[in-house]
RNA sequence: AGACCCAUGGUGUAAUUGGCAACACAACAGAUUUUGGUUCUGUCGUUCAAGGUUCGAGUCCUUGUGGGUCUACCA
């Protein structure tokens, strides 16, 4: 159990020690994770998610689950659902029921009236455009709305008058009264409220002015006495805002720090552009498995704990990063190596015919489930004359010493069966080779070797006649380019993989026919894979999920 | 242009807060292996620049340079 005396790991949890060592909020630790609820989550969230929850449950705190759903044009109950099964099928669970930023409407308002009457804000008429134009520029001081100077009554009038649903849609936004010539111009009297004749998803035809991000989230973080907000880097510069805010309101005082973002090669997380993907048919739904979507990465079959292990190892800091691909598969090797299932399955065959294995004759082998793990059992392999194996693993001249597959003349062991010498192959017009010729060693059983042939190649295979046709597909990232979105020049379309996605037909072992959806296998030399939900009875659908490492250079 | 943030091997993250720059991934070499997987061993290579403070600087100061963020009635 950690307590409070963890070492920090990171600039984050420093400030937490730091905290926990002055008594600050009597020693307690309360986190939140505060999506839109307009979008899938994605590995980004993922990132944000962990920092979150690890955190709190580092210290001995509590995390929050918050809908961010201030918008009423954009949010929908149907992402809620989604958003909540993916944070669970991560691996957490947070404090008490979902919380939504709508259930706080009333005291969100509450506040604002606070504000007006303290003088810190301010109905303003000034158009979309006139408010802009008062902004000023960077660099450039703004201008005060000629409305500023309305006195607290007037404002509260006119406040309750906008509640009541009596002017339209734009014509009027509540604004804090700060300073127009702030070299922050997220301080240059932002607007906090906007007038919406629109139903929400939660509190339907109630409201009709809907507060802002700036007069809603650290609101209510502070309602849910949050104590440490964590965010991206890109809200800095709200919280000057969101401390000013704190102040002027006297409420509970959480406090805002900010860490970078994650980016992770060929995936991209900007919302828009997902949804492009999916609008444009260049993906199949916020689901399909080359999508950098946590329900993408799921169905593709990366294991929730490899995206844990791989959020907490990349660190947390405020500098732009850039992760490698290498990494997160690398987790996703190092989970799925410790517990899927070996199986053979030939994804491109050939067929190979044993001369000297009598016809009609076959037998069972055995064969281990997972060399990593004893406990995993062992099944029996069905075996006979004629058999198919990876068309790659023949060539028709053997290429050096370092090559230790089939070739003429070679000897090579057929996993969990016989050595079996390679005599030649056939071929047909067009030099595609159309069967292997071999003979075997019967004295070179497996875990029964007697015949002294040494090998150095050990080759997957299956039996033809009992082999079961499986539907697999090939994935390679959905970009040809690490970063697609940081080309000034070129669109990110334009990096598209045309190889994203290849379907092929693979024969593998029979027990393959009745994989379920979500079980995870390796296919013995080439890779995970995961059942797709594609799948039908007796049919199933296998997603790469990752293939295995290879130091051979062939 | 103004404000703010950031800078350590190819990538990412550490460095007992001023005391021998390390870990992971990647790459390369070897050992083991009935998966060219796993495992094990080794190799490669790092403090943005220039000044300053100090016995001593990745760490502190100054000035540069480079990168990022910010002018939605989105979050």
């Amino acid at each position: 159990m950690s307590t409070a005396t963890s070492k920090a790991d990171n600039f984050i949890e420093e400030i937490i020690v730091e905290d926990l060592e002055n008594g600050k909020h009597d020693g307690r630790i309360h986190t939140r994770f505060p999506p839109e609820p307009n979008g899938y989550l994605h590995i980004g969230h993922a990132k944000a998610i962990v920092i979150n929850f690890e955190t709190a449950k580092k210290y001995g705190g509590k995390t929050n689950l918050r809908m961010d759903d201030t918008n009423p044009s954009t949010e929908e109950t149907l992402f809620v659902d989604n958003i909540q099964n993916d944070i669970r099928w991560l691996g957490y669970e947070w404090e008490g029921e979902t919380r939504y930023a709508s259930d706080y409407f009333d005291e969100l308002y509450a506040l604002a009236l606070k504000l007006i009457d303290k003088g810190y804000a301010y109905v303003d008429e000034s158009s979309a455009a006139d408010i802009e134009k008062q902004k000023g520029d960077i660099g450039v001081p703004g201008t005060n709305s000629p409305f500023r100077d309305r006195s607290p009554e007037e404002n509260r009038d006119l406040f309750e008058r906008m509640r009541a649903g009596e002017f339209p849609d734009g014509s009027r936004v509540l604004r804090a009264k700060i300073d127009m010539a702030h070299p922050n111009l997220l301080l240059r009297d932002p607007v906090l409220y906007r007038i919406k004749h629109e139903a929400h998803h939660r509190t339907g035809g109630k409201w009709c002015i809907y507060p802002l991000y700036d007069f809603a989230h650290g609101q209510s973080d502070s309602i849910e006495e949050i104590t440490h907000s964590l965010c991206s880097l890109e809200f800095r510069h709200h919280r000057d805002l969101y401390n000013w805010l704190i102040e002027a309101l006297e409420i509970f005082p959480s406090r805002q720090i900010e860490f970078a973002r994650m980016n992770v090669d060929y995936f991209i997380t900007s919302k828009r552009k997902l949804k492009l993907l999916v609008d444009e048919g260049i993906v199949t739904g916020w689901d399909d498995p080359r999508m950098s979507t946590l329900a993408g990465l799921r169905r593709k079959g990366y294991p929730a704990e490899a995206i844990r292990n791989f959020c907490m190892d990349t660190g947390v800091t405020r500098r732009d990063n850039q992760q490698s691909l290498d990494l997160l598969e690398f987790k996703v090797r190092e989970v799925l190596n410790r517990d899927a299932h070996r199986y053979m399955a030939v994804l491109d065959p050939v067929k190979l015919v044993i001369t000297n294995y009598p016809e009609g004759q076959s037998e069972m082998l055995e064969s281990e489930n997972n060399p990593e793990d004893e406990r995993a059992g062992t099944r029996q392999l069905p075996f006979s004359r004629e058999l198919y194996v990876e068309r790659s693993d023949f060539r028709k001249e053997p290429q050096n010493r370092k090559y230790y597959r089939l070739a003429p003349d070679k000897d090579v062991r057929l996993k969990s069966a016989y050595v079996i010498h390679c005599d030649g192959h056939e071929e047909d017009a067009d030099g595609n080779v159309t069967q292997i010729n071999c003979t075997y060693y019967p004295d070179s059983k497996s875990g029964d070797d007697t015949s002294g042939v040494k090998v150095k190649g050990t080759l997957h295979w299956v039996n033809a006649e009992t082999a079961v046709d499986l539907d697999v597909r090939m994935y390679e990232p959905l970009f040809t380019d690490p970063t697609p979105m940081d080309h000034e020049d070129r669109d990110f379309m334009e990096f598209v993989n045309p190889n994203s996605l290849v379907s092929i037909r693979a024969k593998g072992e029979p027990a393959l026919a009745e994989a379920q959806v979500g079980q995870q296998f390796q296919f013995l030399r080439q890779g995970y894979f995961t059942v797709d939900p594609d799948s039908t009875e007796g049919h199933p659908v296998f997603n790469l999920t990752v293939g295995l490492k290879s130091s051979w250079k062939g």
